[in-house]
RNA sequence: GACCCCAUCGUCUAGUCAGGUCUAGGACAUCAGGUUUUCAUCCUGGGAACAGGGGUUCGAAUCCCCUUGGGGUCGCCA
């Protein structure tokens, strides 16, 4: 199909945050991996913000040129991981309603022929041309280079070609790739809104390939075509990509476009500094599976036999996400969260993963750190982007759910919950009355930090009575074996009074629980409380008694409390 | 290794551009108390930083230089 050519602005885009700025056009430009990372999220929400904020157009482009790399299964994860966020673009790849545009096609594999007048642009003036080189030879070169301890740059021997050689060469149809002619006479000076006045002697720059023996244009020249195309003002981008910059902006030079603004964001690093990086989910799995000398795959994991071989021989081999999170589960170990969508599983609110995410670089000045996106938009300007690298805390991000979610309507978080559920966790809502959720939510509201506390700590509400077993931790012999009289005594003991209850209430039961507390354990609550706990959900951890107990149902904790009694002589057995 | 970028509590940062109001503020984490029927909350309080060295200046966290440390890039990957 032939694409539609933007026509590109020739007056210089005005700097900064100018109200008068004719259009400020911004873009994300991910390749199609999977999910998105946190570092990609970031970028494109401070892209998204600045547009947003100054009325402007945010547009999305995919840049998928490596063919080696780009498989026909390039998922569309990372488009709904932009869209929980509540990052909306203008233009870009057409979407649930959204998308499209007249700069199009947004897919770089698209726009092949597109680049091609312009590479021929280059050639014709001088300011690129031909190179005949095997990657294998320069591979050599290369090694040859670092064996001498030497910077390699590429020599320039295909501008000493004859033009009878290329001629030749050209017609054997010899595969070549197009340079580009750095200049070598002054510095090349890049000035960047966070960073100032990069600059780059003469000569630290080789000429780099524009356009690859395959035809497909390299990033740099794709990238500097299609922003200009597109009409992009502003480039804000990940710091990896500053040394990149000055070839974008010896090319947009050459071609005769005027620059964009550039932001370079610094990056985001792990707690100890590493990168953030989607193999420490591996990681972590491959040091808990060496740790506990596990040669086959456990039960339940969802992992055959010859892919758990092929895993733990390969360290490059990457686990799928859901794999990944099944052993992770059978393994009881918890996942460290890289992607978006990992951070949406284990239950953070999209409005908080934003906030914080955009105090990683960023901040408003002052005091002010929880907002909203709206607060975002407004206040977000290049001019207070952080320069130093970050690292992810994800104790405070977690603190951050916390309050949204104590800060939420008790309505909300049910509804929040329920979607919750809906995604992940359907047992939930198939297993309790829409009533028996809503009490579930609420009683959890204020004790939950993520979405999935609740559901992690509530597995009990889901299970069948006979599911329950009381594993002899040290809690549960406290609550239940120790002491004279013990928690058994005292469960026998209100068994029945907990059988005849009416109405089967909160207020009612608390009534009966403090009467009996009263008169057996000098009204302390606690000892019979912890029994009754243990009794109906197995563990020592549950909400507030008597709202568990209301969720739970009469039939259910008379039931649960029997199955408790009628274990007592193990139990007593196994607590020795 | 070469080039580039960066440098305030453990972490994210305010303060730096326009040097004095900074005995450096906030948040998270941490520690000590307290509330609480479990877990989690919640309340009160404490400790905690201008990387080091030289300049400039009446005065430097703020400006300059060096050192050190951290990071990025060095692909016919993006």
């Amino acid at each position: 199909m032939a694409p539609r050519v933007f026509s590109p602005q020739r007056s210089s885009p005005t700097s900064g945050d100018g109200m008068s700025t004719p259009s400020i056009r911004t873009r994300f430009a991910p390749s199609p991996s999977g999910h998105l990372h946190v570092g990609g999220a970031r970028s494109a929400l401070f892209c998204w913000a600045f547009a947003r904020g100054h009325n402007g157009q945010f547009l999305l482009r995919i840049e998928d040129t490596d063919q080696k790399r780009s498989s026909d299964a390039a998922s569309t994860g990372f488009l709904e991981d932009l869209a929980w966020l509540g990052i909306d673009w203008d233009e870009g790849p057409q979407w649930h309603g959204r998308g499209g545009g007249d700069t199009g096609p947004y897919y770089q594999s698209q726009r092949l022929d597109i680049y091609e007048p312009f590479t021929q642009q280059l050639l014709d003036s001088g300011a690129a041309y031909r190179a005949f080189e095997t990657t294998e030879e320069l591979d050599a070169a290369r090694k040859l280079a670092r064996a001498e301890k030497r910077a390699y740059r590429y020599d320039r021997a295909a501008l000493e070609l004859d033009p009878d050689t290329v001629e030749r060469f050209l017609a054997e149809g010899r595969p070549h790739a197009v340079r580009f002619k750095v200049p070598d006479d002054e510095p090349i000076v890049v000035h960047d809104a966070v960073l100032g006045e990069v600059r780059l002697e003469p000569g630290e720059l080789e000429d780099f390939v524009i356009r690859k023996g395959d035809g497909y244009p390299t990033y740099h020249f794709a990238v500097v075509v299609d922003d200009v195309l597109m009409g992009v003002t502003h480039v804000i981008r990940g710091q990896e990509h500053l040394a990149n910059t000055s070839k974008h902006a010896l090319l947009i030079d050459a071609l005769g476009f005027d620059r964009p603004i550039w932001a370079h964001v610094s990056l985001i690093f792990n707690p100890d500094g590493s990168k953030m990086s989607k193999r420490d989910k591996d990681k972590t799995l491959r040091a808990e599976v060496k740790s506990r000398g596990l040669d086959s795959p456990p039960e339940g994991c969802g992992i055959s036999r010859e892919h758990w071989a092929n895993w733990l021989a390969d360290k490059k081999l990457q686990l799928e996400t859901d794999a990944a999170a099944s052993l992770a589960r059978v393994l009881e170990i918890s996942l460290p969260e890289i992607d978006v969508d990992d951070f949406r599983r284990a239950g953070y609110l999209p409005e908080v993963l934003v906030n914080y995410l955009s105090l990683l670089g960023w901040s408003p000045g002052g005091d002010r750190e929880q907002f909203d996106r709206s607060f975002l938009v407004e206040q977000f300007g290049l001019d207070r982007i952080v320069k130093s690298p970050a690292k992810f805390d994800r104790s405070k991000l977690l603190a951050f759910n916390l309050d949204a979610i104590q800060a939420m309507d008790a309505d909300q978080f049910v509804v929040r919950l329920q979607a919750f559920c809906q995604d992940f966790e359907p047992e939930f809502l198939e297993a309790m009355s829409t009533h028996q959720f809503k009490l579930f939510a609420l009683s959890n509201k204020e004790r939950s930090k993520t979405l999935r506390d609740p559901v992690d700590t509530g597995r009990f509400f889901v299970q069948s009575d006979e599911q329950i077993e009381w594993p002899m931790t040290k809690a549960i012999r406290k609550a239940i074996c120790k002491g004279e009289p013990n928690g058994f005594d005292r469960l026998a003991a209100i068994r029945d009074l907990l059988a005849a209850a009416e109405p089967w209430e909160p207020a009612h039961l608390e009534e009966i629980l403090s009467t009996w507390a009263e008169t057996n354990c000098e009204g302390n609550l606690g000892k019979i409380t912890q029994p009754i706990r243990v009794a109906v959900s197995g563990g020592p951890v549950s909400p507030p008694i008597y709202d568990t107990l209301e969720i739970l149902g009469k039939k259910a904790v008379i039931n649960r409390i029997d199955r408790c009694l009628a274990n007592r002589e193990n139990a007593m057995e196994a607590s020795l």
